[in-house]
RNA sequence: GCCCGGGUGGCGAAAUGGUAGACGCAGAGGACUUAAAAUCCUCUGACCGUAGGUCGUGUGGGUUCGAGUCCCACCCUGGGUACCA
């Protein structure tokens, strides 16, 4: 029935669409290399998992705001890259390979094929000569290299660490990958187990990358989650001397003017000094309290709702100032991964250690009295106010109190002012298959001073000045990294894809694989087959970790710029000439992560040279989430998903592509409503059959006169779409788009180029429609490169102003002047409308207020 | 709890402090048609009415000649974060 229906009205949107998306891609129209004779302008999407499930309708959302901005910027004059490519590590092609026992490369290119075919299918000006995918071994060859780059500069390292470990999915998992106790992915419950991992310091970065954030044009909410993120604060940090020990207790705080309040010290479980102050006659609590926390997952013990516990350990500390005796307890509301692990608890200033003296009894010492005597007084009052009870500090404001006791301490060389971030080094190993292999091979202790001890060894290139190694069963292994010949460091093919059983890797069953011989000398590495070696030869085991999805989005925007480079992850001459996306958009969800681990790894290759800004992405945008109809999340068990090949299909991409940006603002989260789709469907085949009705019957003109009021329409359309274009207001440009048509289409005749312009406003939109509609008027290259039309200044002049009256801010009617009359002019005419008349009669004038070519207000008794 | 967004017709939404509801959906009436679909035209915030008026942007205050827009307090809702000392 819809097939008839299109042939009635001559619309066929599939055969259009067909046609222009392969004269396109003959025609290379969007394939773009370096020009300097043009602006350059880069588009960047936040580039797909390819799932299984194939394109969402949430995909084109992002894409369709970047393609009009695409099209509108090639229009108007620039060389503009938009690439596309796939993030294809992930857990999903893992575990389908767990199923189904196929290597996960065959599903995830299947996925892929499906995902680019529907992409196509929207006719995105997209190069994909450059397409990109992260599994490959040409992309994840440079992928490695930066690893090593990051290791050689000391910024990769191995810890044994208690790390999230999720039965379910037999995996470790970042922190930021738990959610409430559960994995993101599949909502599975994980526990705390110690592995020894990968670890980025991304900690040396913190500073530079809150600061930074500054300079960013990105929604401020972003921003504002990535500040919280890193969590800079400053403070203190105080040594206590401990009674009848010579270790001191090192405390931070971001309230040294309370110090004076100071009822008791906590240190965290886990605290290495808590078994040395421990006395025998508590020894036993604490050592039953340290058990029972480690036993505890992070949420039972962050859970605010449990209440306070905690021991005493028996010793006592001397306040640094007063010499007071005070008691020292630990209780596992004080993290050991924050700060020092030791805090100095203020009961009457903090809502912890206020709920905890309670408790237990401890005293609460009021050192701080708000500033104004109608504050209500009430314990814990954790704000800034005036010291007491603090000595010769007493009557200090908190601020300068601050400063003041800090000198104090810092003079009896007991404290010093201390800066502390809450961003956590990234946890940057995991034990699974589709992943890019870590290129580090483990050899002992002899073998790696031959390394380091060889100047000329292939192994130096990447060899950092510190050691790397790790120790297990009192035997060290040391870190040797791979020759950038070595890379790509392909993935072995395995047996089996469940970790082994000591929970390593599926990469530790890949046996001959793993055991090698290096030469230190030659660089050659080839399987331990167990016989004897020169001495030129040493033998390792490989690293079996492989790194975390992250890894290969945190760079991927530079790989655009040369695909097929083979000397560098970026051509240089490539990175200099595009530089960063000056367009980046994707998800709301990325805020924290992706987002802050690319800029990162960016601010790194910075450092080392590779590229030539600091910040990857200058300017960022969100696009909103399309809800289902019903409101709710779109998921398979509600049953309200959507699918865009159904919709294009049905209607055609110009239909999705259009209607998508018409549902409401772009950052918008919105629901999809399929009756609300017929308006953009109505749209489109006014504009058809109009086009087609206008040309087959002559009503196209040559000449450029027509109708002044729908010529300053066509100025303004212009002007409104550019205007909306730049600030992804597509929204209002589509309504503009229709209001201008619904003028046009009560013409008798229309000057043709009148008509054309209009095919190259709607062109970023509905780009296939455009297009044929072009070639049916005569246009004979593709509208793609015809120059954006630009509005004409003096056409939008206006000769007369609508100007509205009102009577005490009410409105009574409106006169029609000219432009700029005199304002003594329009307030005569003003009191002379009838209906203001009626409301001035009897009533005096206050005042007059006009807002010139607006607005008139009379202000009356 | 804390930090951000957001509350406008039956629905999606527009509105540099200056005519609230553009544009579209849905609805009503009409035209065309043997009929239906499609298309086109008119109406469509609520209330009272003949004209015309009154009330209306989550609630209550405030600033202003004038507030959806600015300020204060509160309610609801979406998101982020969570013992970070």
């Amino acid at each position: 029935m819809d097939k008839c229906k299109n042939e009635m009205d001559g619309y066929a949107p599939a055969e259009v669409e067909k046609k222009w998306q392969d004269f396109w891609e003959q025609d290379g129209t969007f394939c773009v290399r370096e020009d300097d004779d043009r602006p350059k302008y880069y588009v960047l999407d936040m580039f797909p998992y390819p799932s299984g499930a194939g394109l969402h309708i949430g995909h084109p959302e992002g894409y369709t705001a970047s393609d009009i901005l695409t099209r509108y910027r090639i229009a108007d004059g620039y060389n503009v890259l938009h690439p596309m490519g796939w993030d294809a590590f992930g857990l999903p092609a893992e575990q389908h390979a767990l199923q189904t026992g196929t290597h996960p490369a065959i599903n995830t290119a299947q996925n892929v094929d499906r995902f680019r075919a529907q992409i196509r299918r929207l006719g995105f000006a997209i190069d994909w000569s450059r397409e990109i995918n992260t599994t490959d071994p040409e992309y994840y060859r440079w992928t490695q290299w930066i690893f090593l780059q990051l290791f050689k500069h000391g910024l990769a390292y191995v810890d044994e660490r208690p790390v999230w470990w999720c039965p379910e999915l037999r995996s470790v998992l970042a922190n930021e990958e738990v959610v409430n106790g559960r994995s993101e992915r599949g909502d599975h419950p994980v526990e705390r187990r110690p592995l020894r991992q990968w670890v980025l310091r991304i900690t040396n970065y913190a500073e530079k990358l809150l600061k930074q954030l500054e300079n960013l044009d990105w929604p401020d909410s972003t921003k504002r989650q990535q500040k919280a993120w890193i969590g800079r604060s400053e403070g203190a940090e105080i040594d206590f001397a401990v009674e009848g020990h010579r270790e001191k207790i090192r405390v931070y705080t971001t309230r040294v003017d309370t110090i004076f309040g100071i009822s008791y010290l906590v240190l965290a479980p886990e605290h290495p000094l808590v078994s040395q102050l421990t006395t025998v006659a508590c020894s036993e609590e604490v050592a039953r309290y340290k058990k029972m926390t480690a036993a505890k997952g992070d949420l039972e013990r962050t859970d605010l709702a449990k209440g306070k516990t905690g021991v005493s350990t028996g010793a006592c500390a001397l306040h640094p100032l007063t010499g007071k005796r005070i008691p020292i307890w630990i209780a596992d509301y004080v993290l050991p991964t924050y700060g020092t692990g030791a805090i100095m608890a203020v009961p009457a200033h903090d809502e912890r250690d206020y709920e905890f003296a309670q408790k237990f009894n401890l005293p609460v010492i009021e050192v701080v009295r708000p500033k104004h005597e109608t504050v209500e007084k009430k314990l814990p009052f954790c704000e800034f106010g005036v010291l007491c009870n603090s000595e010769e500090f007493d009557g200090l404001d908190s601020i300068p109190a601050k400063a003041a006791i800090l000198q104090c301490l810092r003079e009896k060389n007991m404290g010093r002012a201390a800066v502390n971030y809450k961003l956590r080094d990234w946890l940057f190993s995991r034990q699974r298959y589709w992943g890019e292999p870590v290129p580090i091979v483990w050899v002992d202790k002899r073998d790696y001073e031959k390394i380091s001890q060889a100047k000329a060894s292939p192994f130096q290139e990447f060899l950092p000045k510190t050691p790397i190694f790790f120790e297990e069963n009192g035997v060290r292994s040391f870190a040797v990294p791979l020759h950038s010949s070595h890379l790509p460091l392909l993935l072995p093919e395995v047996p089996d894809y469940h970790p082994s059983d000591g929970g390593e890797s599926p990469l530790a069953h890949a046996t001959k694989w793993l055991h090698i011989s290096l030469n230190v000398m030659s660089g050659q590495v080839k399987a331990d087959d167990g016989e004897a070696l020169g001495d030129d030869w040493v033998r390792g085991r490989r690293e079996t970790n492989t790194m975390p999805q992250w890894a290969g989005s945190c760079w991927y925007h530079l790989r655009y710029l040369s695909p097929h480079c083979d000397s560098a992850p970026v051509d240089p001459k490539a990175e200099r000439y595009w530089q960063n996306p000056d367009f980046y958009i994707g998800g709301a969800e990325h805020a924290v992560l992706h987002l802050l681990y690319a800029r990162f790894w960016h601010q790194f290759l910075f450092e080392i040279g590779v590229v030539s800004t600091p910040e990857p992405y200058p300017r960022l945008f969100h696009q909103g989430i399309i809800l289902g109809e019903d409101g709710n999340k779109m998921s398979k068990s509600r049953g309200n998903v959507v699918n865009p090949d159904t919709i294009v299909g049905r209607y055609g991409a110009d239909t999705l592509r259009l209607y998508e940006m018409f549902l409401g603002p772009l950052e918008a989260v919105k629901p999809w409503d399929s009756r609300g789709i017929e308006g953009v469907v109505r749209f489109l085949r006014r504009v058809w059959q109009w086009f087609e009705g206008c040309r087959l019957a002559g009503k196209f003109t040559e000449k450029n006169d027509c109708d002044e009021v729908v010529e300053r329409l066509l100025h303004e359309s212009i002007q409104k779409v550019r205007n909306d274009i730049e600030n992804l207001q597509l929204n209002t440009a589509i309504s503009q788009l229709m209001i201008l048509l619904n003028h046009m289409q009560s013409q008798e005749k229309i000057p043709l180029q009148m008509g054309r312009t209009f095919l190259q406003l709607l062109a970023p939109f509905a780009p296939h429609i455009a297009e044929e509609l072009w070639q049916r008027c005569g246009g004979t290259a593709s509208i793609v490169r015809t120059p954006f039309p630009k509005a004409d200044g003096e056409k939008l002049l206006q000769k007369t102003a609508v100007v509205v009256l009102q009577v005490n801010g009410r409105l009574r009617g409106e006169i029609h002047i000219p432009m700029d009359l005199a304002e003594r002019d329009v307030l005569r005419l003003a009191r002379c409308h009838p209906a203001v008349e009626a409301h001035l009669a009897d009533r005096e004038i206050v005042r007059e207020i006009y807002v010139a070519n607006r607005l008139v207000n009379f202000v009356v008794r």
